[in-house]
DNA sequence: TGTTACATTACAATTAACTTAGAGCTTGGT
DNA sequence: ACCAAGCTCTAAGTTAATTGTAATGTAACA
């Protein structure tokens, strides 16, 4: 029976034999590449059910594949960490990885993760109606905005900024279009508040965290992205 | 016959479907979370009358889970460790565990156990319709709330409200929510009821006891948490 | 280096929530 | 049926937080 589609990025080859053979073996549907390059590239160029990335990599390491992999995808990743790099795995799941491993480990684990990450997926996504980049989640269903799933306090106007930045990560919004969608104001007479309110976030959220989030794209307007 | 309601937190697969199986036969409701953090969220959001949680669990392990879940909630917990582990055994007991079985185990033993452990609960308290956040309890069936085992006097309509926090905490709940479970306005004409009758919850609680278990929500609602 | 766009801050106007008094209701006792 | 006691809700004054303006500071670009 088919279980998914696999990205498998990994440059050691007998460990990537070895697990592409163990999830074959449990039907899954596996790709393989062996730099951070090449792997990033496929995995924007298709659409898997769920990638596994080790950290260390020729060509582009793990994290980086993963940090602009989540700019414009949400597939799941599981990422692979050779030591046990606290600061690996901490700044892993910070810009978005779904869980790790740390190697060695014992393969009947990583099948294990790979299950509850893939089911997650399909569980939590349609219920909840809830936007998330890196750690940074809004649920709009219940008014929280959590990172690292501590609350955030956020005005009613910050929230709706925030929320409405979140909808179109990665896309670049003019002040005039978020003047429109968030103030309801047709024409941007001579004001200066989303600025000032773009102001307000950054302190709560970039200042906080030291995460970059919220991107100036000067002559433009703003942006959301890791 | 019902027998109870159980939360089994465990990520293997394999494991969860088969103790599963076994409780429903015994005639125990069960729900499964497969993550500490979604486990911690169910136990924190419904009335269960035992948790049987796995110590190692991805997102969130379960002694962690097992610390959060006491911050609020007596539910009594089994844990189940992977390894012989001692320190594990005498953690959990310490942090709140009622009891644990190492694995791999063979299943009358576990239905032993929770046998025992719900029964040990129903001398003290009867399986009653109650809620519990921090020190305040709240049982419908007897009309009663207590805070630190002192009884508070409270109508009928701030109860009624306070059950429908309780029944909802952590969730910001909206005056229009509130006005219509608790009043059963569908429309929210133009009165302050609800703010009238959060106040005289504070009087009742916050004021008196020194905690702030009514947040305000400015610009949203109200919500009851730690 | 001048110019424009953006960042930052202080504060006044606005809006939301808190608090209280008291006017009607209900309920239970006689 | 009437009164007393307590409960429910309205309304108005008070307090507090948020919102938006405007002035000033800083960085980017030509």
């Amino acid at each position: 029976m088919f279980q998914g589609k696999i990205l498998l990025i990994e440059d050691e080859t007998k460990i990537r034999r070895f697990i592409q053979l163990e999830l074959e073996h449990e039907g899954y549907t596996v790709e393989e590449e062996q730099d951070g390059r090449a792997g990033l590239n496929k995995a924007l160029s298709k659409d898997f059910d769920l990638i596994i990335l080790d950290v260390m990599l020729p060509s582009l390491n793990g994290m980086e594949v993963l940090r602009r992999l989540r700019q414009s995808s949400q597939t799941p990743v599981i990422m692979l960490t050779a030591r046990d790099e606290i600061t690996d795995k901490v700044m892993g799941l910070d810009i978005g990885a779904d869980d790790y491993m740390t190697k060695p480990f014992a393969i009947e684990e990583l099948l294990a993760r790979i299950r509850t990450t893939l089911k997650h997926r399909r569980i939590d996504s349609p219920p909840s109606a809830a936007v998330q980049i890196g750690n940074l989640k809004l649920d709009k269903s219940r008014h929280q905005v959590t990172y690292d799933n501590e609350e955030l306090e956020l005005t009613k106007r910050e929230f709706d900024l925030l929320e409405y930045l979140m909808l179109n990560k990665k896309i670049v919004l003019t002040r005039d279009a978020i003047l429109k969608k968030v103030w309801g104001y047709d024409f941007a007479g001579d004001t200066n508040i989303v600025d000032v309110y773009i102001r307000y976030l950054r302190g709560k959220i970039d200042d906080k965290y030291r995460v970059k989030l919220i991107h100036t794209v000067r002559g433009v307007g703003y942006q959301l992205k890791l």
